[in-house]
DNA sequence: ATGGTCGGCAACCGA
């Protein structure tokens, strides 16, 4: 079994980019971030001709998430479970014998700013929301790109970056606490080493290229999901470079 | 050097 994650930044734009890497590599689950498209605007003709299933929920200009599997999804749920929902930021769903869950945290902006406050508060009501639906003992995917680098191995530049809203204590504090409660971050369970990234900003000239990234974007699973994982690792291969996108993939396999 | 690049979507906002 095999699921991935992916920070499209356009889903209509990067359309075939998904097409050629689920024909490619045959995910039985991919989750999609920032797709950026509203439901009505959703390529779902074109998506249908893969054979996956997949739901999505979008909003005018920014944000968006959806879900693709080979299995059937079920109890599909949007947003948050307390107001503000963010429909178009978070899925909850079932599929492959296991839950979904696929947010698009809000990066937050500038640590003093209101967009900051709404970030810190989004990663407390889903803490909230972990512990009042699930127990750790459940099966749990929990994946996405999460604008937090969880330690100083995670960025180009810790000493640079150090207070950024995507790596600064507070935020790697909170990301902790869902740790503490039974997530296991899955590529770190089986890459330890440091400048493995995930997203390489293109308002950094030729920022791919001279590795100005950030390990953003993770798998998070329970320990039964965690036990059953055999690998996981970031898919760059000349991908980036022959079809520009500011996040790659993110792939964790499991036995059955 | 306070810019630089994208994408949505039609003037700027967000990353």
């Amino acid at each position: 079994m095999k699921t991935a994650t992916f920070n499209a930044n356009s889903i209509r734009t990067r359309i075939q980019i998904i097409i050629d890497w689920l024909a490619e590599n045959k995910p039985d689950v991919l989750c999609v971030q920032e797709t950026k498209a509203q439901d009505k605007d959703f390529p779902v003709d074109t998506f249908a001709q893969t054979g996956y299933e997949f739901v999505f929920k979008g909003q005018k200009s920014y944000n968006g998430v959806a879900v693709f599997s080979r299995e059937k999804i079920t109890a599909v749920e949007f947003g948050l479970d307390s107001e503000p929902k963010d429909e178009a930021r978070m899925i909850k769903a079932k599929t492959a014998g296991f839950t979904i869950i696929n947010t698009y945290i809000p990066q937050g902006r500038e640590i003093d700013s209101e967009q900051y406050q709404y970030k810190l508060d989004w990663l407390k009501r889903l803490l909230k929301y972990f512990k009042n639906n699930f127990k750790p003992t459940d099966k749990i995917l929990w994946m996405g790109d999460f604008n937090i680098a969880p330690d100083s191995k995670d960025v180009h530049d810790p000493a640079a970056l150090a207070g950024h809203v995507c790596f600064n204590p507070e935020v790697t504090a909170l990301l902790q606490k869902f740790i503490d409660w039974g997530f296991v971050d899955l590529f770190r369970l089986h890459d330890t080493s440091g400048g493995r990234f995930t997203f390489w900003d293109y308002r950094q000239p030729n920022g791919f290229k001279r590795n100005l990234g950030w390990r953003i974007d993770h798998i998070m699973g329970t320990e039964p999901m965690a036990k059953k994982c055999t690998n996981c690792w970031i898919d760059i291969k000349p991908r980036m470079l022959e079809k520009p996108s500011d996040h790659t993939f993110l792939v964790a396999e499991f036995r059955n």
